[in-house]
RNA sequence: UGGGAUGUCGCCAAGGGGUAAGGCACCAGACUUUGACUCUGGCAUUUCGUAGGUUCAAAUCCUGCCAUCCCAGCCA
């Protein structure tokens, strides 16, 4: 059970439970199936189906399809697999055009009460007599027909008599509202276009603002959690169940502060920009901030879960930093990720004292936090180790291997190195080193210690890997700040990936897509989905904290 | 220059009259078959956007002001 401590929602629910107002508790997670959930939905999600199970109530998946012109299946079914893929299970998979008819009966019922009107106006009269910010609206001149008329015209949209735009039905409320919501909205128009559900069955289809606040309530759905840019709907959606009448517990609306993650979008009109233009390879570009990106990126659903239980729910709109994430992803996969090794920049060590074409088995700990878990590696002559594991002129804090000095081969023997060899440049190409026959396994029988440990593999018993490093996609932390789509393109981070090839041991071939491990000393890592080279490919799903700043 | 919201440490965030939780980040130290992890300590005191007021006592109540966000889709 995910907390998300105590929180405004929490303090509602219980005021409402306490006074009666519901017995029980139903939520609902309500995407429009018009693309991808990225991370900013996981939160919405969490909390939807967390204040549901809290209380023991009920939480269902309603796909908030009202608009055919932007919606489809496919998104239907990649929501539910993020879903998922979280480890939420939904009570009920709902769709708002279940309920068109209800939707188009309580329209009917708004029609005869002379709530409700058909308004000829075009949407660009309409937007005039809206009026502004600081002045109110007026009125339409077709608001006063009658309820004959309306229920005629209404019934003629509806057999698709007329153009979309032609007509619209409105709800009659107050022109002159400093609420632009409540200046007479429109509640449904035509659409003649095929949805993906029911077909060509209806011409006309209802508008959010009516949909929602009918859907939660003829659903049972008592608190319908949201996010804050709807704070100024809640009247409507108040107004139009009360209206409405025919319901005998109102649904609530409680609105959150939607997640903002600095150095990373959360716009699915900007993400599909990065798509399309070919800046990223797809909705599941590990950069990208959508689950699927995310996942193949490797980061465990669990740590964006503790991501959200952390982050906490409020309704100030605030920007989280990246690092919080991070850090959620590196604790969790601390304890579950295995450690492997490999050598991502290659330098060659030739262990001069070790017999030529001898080849040995050697137990690895690979286990976190079991000593007892472990794999075999093999170790032999020549081996890699990293670049930056030697230095030949090692400045003071230095640990690891120089001229002279003695560490410990990770798993295998310490080695004291005697000298490298040098290209005409003066480039390291070979590192020579002696190695202490009684260190087997790492730990010298006379006690003495030695101050560095580094990580290696053999040169004849690896294999190559392409490995992708991550890095953020944007140099901005607020990329949304620029205005328009066009403009968040100019903060690209140009290094947010480095495809790179390195020495992984050979078990590793063998891994499956999705498997984490920690290469030692390198990051956690995610076997991809697919090999597009013939190499075993991983994904660097998060760096390790800078472990050797000085 | 309308209305609705929000302002507590660099970033999230508790606390809603009784004298500032926690996490991330950061810093210091210990430990370590990698310097990671773990552990320990530090990290808002005329301070809770700001200026006043009420009170024995205010981040918490009142008033004014300032800043930021949302709303003029036949999108959700």
């Amino acid at each position: 059970m995910i907390d998300l401590g105590t929180n405004f929602i929490y303090d509602a629910v219980d005021k409402d439970l306490e006074e009666g107002v519901y017995k029980t508790v139903q939520t609902r997670f309500p995407p429009e199936p018009n693309g991808y959930l990225h991370i900013g939905h996981a939160k919405a999600i969490t909390i939807d189906f967390t204040t549901a199970q809290k209380y023991g109530g009920t939480c269902n998946l309603r796909l908030d399809d009202t608009n055919p012109t932007k919606e489809d299946t496919e998104y239907v079914d990649a929501i539910k697999e993020d879903i998922k893929w979280l480890g939420f299970n939904w009570d009920n998979v709902y769709y708002a055009s279940d309920y068109f008819d209800t939707i188009y009966n309580c329209a009917i019922e708004l029609i005869k009460q002379g709530k409700a009107y058909v308004d000829d106006l075009t949407a660009d009269q309409i937007r005039e007599y809206r009026g502004t910010l600081t002045e109110p609206g007026k009125e339409s001149p077709y608001r006063n027909r009658s309820v004959e008329e309306n229920l005629d015209l209404f019934d003629r949209m509806t057999k698709g008599e007329f153009n979309e735009g032609e007509k619209v039905l409105r709800a009659k409320i107050d022109m002159t509202s400093p609420n632009l919501n409540m200046r007479d909205p429109v509640i449904y128009r035509i659409l003649k276009a095929h949805h993906h559900r029911t077909g060509d069955k209806w011409c006309v289809y209802p508008m959010y603002d009516f949909a929602h606040p009918i859907s939660d309530t003829a659903e049972g759905v008592t608190h319908s959690l949201c996010s804050l840019e709807f704070e100024n709907h809640r009247p409507l959606y108040d107004w139009a169940i009360r209206e409405v009448g025919v319901f005998e517990k109102p649904s609530r609306q409680i609105e959150f502060a939607r997640l903002n993650l600095n150095y990373t979008l959360t716009s699915k009109r900007k993400c599909l920009k990065l798509v399309n233009e070919g800046i990223v390879s797809g909705w599941d570009d590990p950069r990208m901030s959508t689950l699927c990106g995310m996942r193949r990126r490797g980061f465990p659903p669990e740590a964006i879960l503790d991501f959200v239980s952390r982050i906490g729910v409020a309704k100030a709109n605030s920007v989280v930093d990246f690092a919080m994430l991070e850090h959620c992803v590196r604790d969790n996969l601390n304890t579950t990720a295995p450690r492997a090794m490999a050598v991502l920049n290659p330098l060659k060590v030739v262990i001069d004292n070790y017999p030529e074409g001898v080849t040995e088995e050697l137990m690895v700990q690979t286990s976190p936090d079991n000593p007892d878990i472990k794999a075999p590696i093999t170790f032999s002559k020549e081996i890699y180790i990293e670049r930056e594991d030697f230095m030949e002129e090692p400045e003071k804090k230095f640990f690891r291997l120089a001229p002279g000095k003695e560490v410990r081969l990770r798993g295998a023997y310490f080695i004291t190195c005697t000298g490298c060899d040098k290209d005409e440049e003066g480039n390291v190409t070979t590192v020579h080193c002696t190695y202490d026959p009684e260190t087997r396994g790492g730990n010298a029988p006379d006690g003495r210690k030695v101050k560095g440990t580094i990580h290696w593999v053999s040169c004849d018993h690896c294999v190559d890997a392409e490995v992708r490093l991550y890095d953020r996609l944007f140099n901005v932390e607020n990329p949304s700040d620029e205005e328009g789509v066009g403009d968040f393109t100019q903060n690209l981070n140009p290094d947010s990936l480095k495809v790179i090839t390195c020495k992984i041991e050979k078990a590793l071939a063998e891994v499956k897509p999705g498997d984490r491990f920690q290469f030692v000393r390198n990051g956690y890592f995610c076997a991809d989905k697919d090999y597009t080279s013939q190499k075993p490919v991983f994904n660097r799903t998060v760096s390790l904290k800078d472990s050797y700043k000085v």
